[in-house]
DNA sequence: TGCAAACCCTAGTTGTCCGATAGGGTTTTA
DNA sequence: TAAAACCCTATCGGACAACTAGGGTTTGCA
């Protein structure tokens, strides 16, 4: 299941993506059109901002804004900042691999071999997509 | 990411795939070879066994088996019973649909179409491995 | 027929984490 | 200099995962 959180930051991120110009935009503006709790979304857009993906401009007139293009910015890079691992079971995480506690030899797990396909899958179409798609 | 529960399931369910004959194989052999704690996959089995995958015998010499042969049991099946939704968010499941609170028109939201493509992806491994494929 | 092997079933417990809220502090611009 | 806006830390309730406890019931075999 796909976190509230990640939900919200992608959703922020294709309205900022969706402006004409790169003009910051508030918190509030966002939270207002996508209803999201105003608190809320102020803590994932500084999660996004602290991992490089948005900038922020402080005092009146302020707001959020992208620091590449859009196209520039695969969904890869913006499920792993708020979701975290894209794999199903962590020992077939790229990012965040972990060994199982059970299972001995990972080759002969069958737990394993069919969560490295769901994997390939869904990083295919991650990478395959961008913000620029989203929008 | 799978819960222990799913995991659990599937390697038990391979288990029991794998033997020669279809005879009843005891919790307590799953649990030594696949490391999973007695009580724990009892619970899962049952689970398994009320949703029509396994079927077991009583009393001494008794076990759970397969119902049918596995290469007749899609993966679709036992991640539905045992995870619930294949899908990322529940307004792009099939078997498990939920409005979103916030959004109101889903063809308008950016995190809709993206899960769309996750979800057919993913669906696509699980209706094509059956448990005969991970054994 | 009795005992032990095995499944059957319901509840509780413990810990973690999500989703959100509270309450301020700091910076900037008009 | 005041208001707008972001910055930051702490907290908290509720839900859920992952077991654990403790028995009950059925069955096969000596």
């Amino acid at each position: 299941m796909l976190s509230k959180k990640t939900k919200y930051g992608l959703k922020a991120l294709a309205y900022i993506a969706k402006q004409e110009n790169n003009d910051p935009i508030q918190i509030a503006e966002i939270a207002a059109n996508e209803n999201i709790s105003h608190k809320y979304l102020e803590s994932i857009l500084l999660t996004l901002r602290k991992s490089g993906v948005l900038s922020s401009k402080k005092g009146k007139g302020g707001g959020y804004y992208l620091l590449k293009a859009p196209k520039k910015i695969p969904m890869t890079d913006i499920i792993r900042i708020l979701e975290g691992p894209i794999a199903m079971v962590p020992c077939v995480s790229l990012n965040y691999y972990e060994k199982c506690d059970d299972c001995e030899d990972e080759d002969a797990c069958s737990v394993h071999k069919l969560m490295l396909q769901v994997r390939d899958n869904t990083l295919e179409v991650f990478r395959n997509n961008t913000l620029a798609d989203i929008t």
